[in-house]
RNA sequence: GGGCGUUUAGCUCAGCUGGCUAGAGCGCAUGCUUCACACGCAUGAGGUCACAGGUUCAAGUCCUGUAACGCCCACCA
């Protein structure tokens, strides 16, 4: 026996730092034309520059990687584009807190061009790091294609959109109520806002007629925005203000007088009946503000404090602030009726996580109507599948509802928008280069728009803005549209739909054929992951305390489809065990010597030579091939690890390996010769099936085994291939066959049941007799019976289809046969007796369930006539056994 | 207010188009330093498949309703 040269447990670090760089140097990422190869293209999401990687990022990488790996084996040309995204907000708000922190200047003490030349340095130093923590997962990205959405290149395809949906007349520049983030002081879009439920009040507040003749009582759950009432609002219909309608009301506070309007809107049975209405801060009153000419009076500075048309007995509070005084000033003059308590849904902004302010403003709009429609018929005409499918609902009821997109943001960090100011006249220029006159009054004095444009307006190009769109070229054209998108579903209004409405508009084609929509990661207590919670583990971490591949698989392990995933560390355990199991399977076939020259196909192989066990696991591995393909096929991650792990350390671990002992210890080098054969090409099979989700430990077993030379790698080893129907018949792999050995597995659990029962050690040789009650079953034992001498570690086992014992022995019955342990002497009747009763109780069960079912009619004409014969067959079989335990039992009763 | 998801062993989850004496991992119990692996091996205990109806020869699996938990959407002051 050779001594081995691998370690006796893997050790992932040195496999992930000796792979990764030779992966990435030999160019087995890149992402090239190949004639004659169809293309595999995934463009990442692109996370935050100022990201760290998370337990989400892990899982979504970890998915797209599979994906590439797999393909790439089946023989596809892959290109899996990495990047990150600018993130305007979020990486603004960064910087500005570093240089608030460090050197107490805001972005404002700096200008503009200094506050940007220091957002560029802290990007160069600081950014990026989740890109560099990717690689340790080991992803397959090519870097040579890494892409910034603040690119050059990237940033021309942002103007270039910008443009021709402007001269489309799909964008626009309007005054508008929008979602104002009073903390970082720019608009927001729709999806931007998030709805948190509030415990507030709803004061009823008293306006007095002008003529004095009484007044109306309003209800509002923001008192301070009075300051901004220019009416007040009642339904047409409701008979109690039918009189009031046209009165007007001295708005108290501010002493301006408004009127009384009636509109559809207001329902009767809320609050009072009537509403007071602010137009310039409210979305519903803005309407009715629109539908009755009414003024807009803005009362808030863009941080939300009250501006000088609040009052000077307001201006420069905070909006809660003037909330409160505006109360006190109410209750003093007598005019606050009640205050009920209410519980209301608040927007709130994503960023700053304040309440949002609607305000009036001047902003840049994407008409959206048009370009969702033929991104809807993608979806539902199949083009565009989503996984789960559930999601189509989802995204149906966004898009058929959709609104116009507010692009435009108050900040520094993004791309500007190309939009010039004529400051002779009213004309606006929209251009790709920056103009020099007007093409209105032919004025030279422009001036660009000071504001940039929504992360979200450079990220929906990415699916073709990283192949350099607009400039046309091979890369292009070979690469989009991609195939596969891995994300999670929170962000299917932000990017996913809008990329498959630009993908269509401009390049005319779907951006993906398939949306994998993978699941959220909790802690184990079902708690989102966050750092406030400190519940969120780091994965660099992680990968030093298990591995990569552990991390990897015992992630993918736990992802069902669609629904949450509930991890913590030390379930990484499971992933590493496996790790470790996989690498012992090779470490014990390093000892049995080099590895078969002809391992890697079955060809000129002799049926004959081949035991039962070995045409056995050659027939679980082809079905497993099929299982595995098809549950990549479907995006069943999760199934194809759970396949893997069942197939690797039951079937062939437990099962096989054990098995083939018996070869490799015997006497017959032929037959050794034969096994180590199909150990190495069932083995080799076993490592390129794990390889998409644990890259690291199965190129270093492939290598370490002999697959392949120095200079070869798994990840270029073709994906296996299901055997055909003749190879099947060739070998010999028919299911009765596979079904007789699997009886055969279950009589050695049997045999080792009964050691169990007595305390007799695995490592204790006994003697067993066996008595096969089958004859197909006992020509199968017959021929190899070393086997399972080995698995029931047998010193003697006779085999008897007459056997008969004499006295009593401990015994058990399976279906094709009869094991017995003699122990002259040992036997514990009482125990034996029990035990054989509680298999005769499930027996029992068995049989009247079936009893009752076949002696039914209907069933018998109805169900199919398979299934009648099925459980014929059963009841035969079950029958059978009974009767030998019956026997056994009547034997051991006489005993007593 | 709409929509979606989940509910199967102590815990985390499998169980496709209905045919199951309901499976796995962890945990638990018992025994093993057996010549790959204690990150292991062997054997075993443990479930009226949330609840109530219905369809069917047959329901964890389909339908209806209920409950609990979770998520998303939504401008009712």
């Amino acid at each position: 026996m050779a001594s081995p040269d691998m370690a006796k447990a893997y050790d992932p670090s040195l496999a992930e730092t000796k792979w990764y760089p030779r992966w990435e140097k030999r160019g087995y990422f890149a992402g090239k034309i190949e004639p004659g190869k169809e293309p595999y293209t995934i463009v990442i999401p692109p996370p935050n520059v100022t990201g760290m990687l998370t337990l989400g990022h892990v899982l979504n990488n970890t998915l797209q990687d599979i994906l590439i790996r797999f393909e790439k084996m089946r023989g596809k040309s892959i290109c899996w584009v990495p990047g990150t995204d600018h993130a305007g907000i979020a990486t603004q708000a960064k910087v500005e807190a570093m240089l608030r922190e460090e050197e107490g200047l805001t972005r404002r003490d700096l200008g503009r061009e200094a506050f940007l030349a220091r957002v560029w340095e802290w990007k160069e130093k600081y950014g990026g790091t989740i890109i560099r923590q990717l690689r340790s997962l080991g992803t397959a990205c090519d870097w040579e294609r890494e892409r910034f959405t603040l690119d050059q290149r990237l940033s021309e395809a942002v103007e270039e959109v910008f443009v021709r949906l402007y001269e489309k007349g799909l964008i626009y520049r309007g005054t508008r109520l929008i979602n104002w983030c009073p903390k970082t002081r720019t608009a927001l879009s729709d999806e931007e806002v998030y709805h948190q439920t509030v415990k507030g009040h709803l004061w009823h507040i008293r306006y007095p007629f002008s003529d004095g003749s009484g007044h109306l009582v309003v209800a509002t759950t923001r008192p301070e925005t009075m300051l901004g009432d220019t009416a007040v609002a009642v339904n047409p219909q409701d008979e109690r203000f039918q009189a009031l309608i046209g009165k007007k009301l001295r708005l108290p506070l501010a002493g301006r007088e408004i009127p009384v309007i009636a509109d559809d809107w207001v329902k009767p049975e809320f609050g009072t009946g009537a509403v007071k209405v602010t137009p310039a801060h409210d979305p519903n009153d803005y309407e009715i503000g629109q539908r009755h000419g009414l003024e807009m009076i803005n009362i808030f500075n863009d941080d939300a404090t009250m501006n000088e048309a609040a009052g000077e007995d307001f201006v420069g509070m905070d909006r809660y602030e003037c909330r409160e005084s505006v109360v006190q000033q109410l209750t003093e003059l007598g005019l606050l009726v009640k205050v009920d308590e209410y519980t209301h849904e608040v927007g709130y902004s994503e960023r700053g996580h304040v309440a949002v302010e609607p305000r009036i403003s001047a902003q840049w709009f994407v008409k959206m109507k048009t370009l969702a429609e033929p991104a809807i018929e993608a979806v539902n005409s199949g083009r565009i599948h989503f996984h789960p499918e559930r999601w189509v609902k989802t995204y149906n009821h966004w898009m058929e509802n959709i609104r116009d997109w507010c692009i435009s943001r108050q900040l520094w960090w993004g791309h500007r928008i190309p939009a010039y100011y004529c400051q002779s006249c009213e004309h606006i220029e929209v251009s790709r280069e920056t103009p020099t006159r007007c093409s209105g009054c032919g004025g030279t004095e422009l001036r660009q728009d000071e504001d940039v444009l929504d992360t979200w307006f450079s990220s929906w190009l990415w699916p073709f803005s990283v192949f350099d769109w607009p400039h046309d070229n091979p890369d292009l054209r070979n690469f989009y549209p991609t195939q596969t998108l891995v994300t999670g579903p929170d962000i299917i209004f932000f990017w996913v739909a809008r990329m498959i409405m630009a993908g269509l508009e401009f390049r005319g084609e779907i951006p993906f054929s398939n949306v994998y929509f993978t699941s959220i990661i909790r802690d184990a207590d079902g708690r989102k992951m966050s750092k406030s919670l400190g519940n969120s583990p780091d994965p660099i971490d992680v990968i030093a305390e298990f591995g990569a591949d552990a991390l990897r698989y015992t992630v993918i392990y736990l992802a069902p489809v669609g629904t949450d995933i509930r991890y913590s560390n030390d379930k990484c355990e499971l992933g590493r065990n496996f790790a470790n199991k996989l690498w012992n399977a090779a470490r014990f076939r390093q000892i049995q010597g080099e590895i078969s020259p002809d391992w890697a196909n079955l060809d000129g192989l002799d049926k004959s030579q081949l035991r039962p066990d070995d045409r056995w696991i050659l027939a679980r591995a082809d079905a497993a091939i099929r299982n595995l393909t098809t549950h990549l096929d479907q995006f069943d991650f999760h199934a194809y690890a759970l396949q893997l792990y069942d197939f690797v350390w039951s079937e062939f671990c437990d099962w096989y390996v054990e098995s083939a002992k018996s070869a490799f210890y015997g006497e017959s080098e032929e037959r050794k010769r034969t096994t180590l054969r199909i150990f190495d090409h069932v083995y080799g099979q076993v490592l390129r099936l794990m390889h998409p989700v644990m890259p690291f430990v199965t190129e270093e077993l492939y290598h370490n085994l002999g697959y392949v030379g120095d200079e070869g790698s798994v990840m270029l080893a073709d994906w296996p291939r299901p055997l055909e129907a003749a190879e099947q018949e060739r070998l010999g792999l028919d299911p009765t066959l596979v079904e007789l050995v699997a009886e055969k597995f279950r009589l050695v659990r049997a045999g080792r049941n009964l050691r169990s029962a007595y305390n007799i050690p695995m490592a204790q040789k006994i003697d067993y007799f066996l008595k096969p009650t089958d004859a197909a079953f006992q020509e199968i034992i017959e021929r190899d019976p070393a086997s399972m001498q080995t698995l029931l570690n047998a010193s003697k086992l006779t085999i008897d289809a007459a056997f008969e014992p004499e006295g009593s022995i401990p015994s058990a019955v399976e279906k094709h046969g009869l094991v017995y342990m003699p122990l002259t002497g040992l036997i514990d009747i009482d125990a034996e007796l029990a035990r054989l009763d509680k298999q005769r109780d499930e027996l029992l069960r068995g049989l009247s369930a079936l009893d009752n079912k076949l002696s039914n009619d209907k069933f018998v004409s109805k169900a199919p006539a398979e299934v009648v014969q099925r459980e014929r067959q059963r009841q035969r079989e079950l029958r059978e056994k009974f009767d030998q335990v019956q026997a056994l039992m009547s034997d051991l009763s006489r005993q007593r």
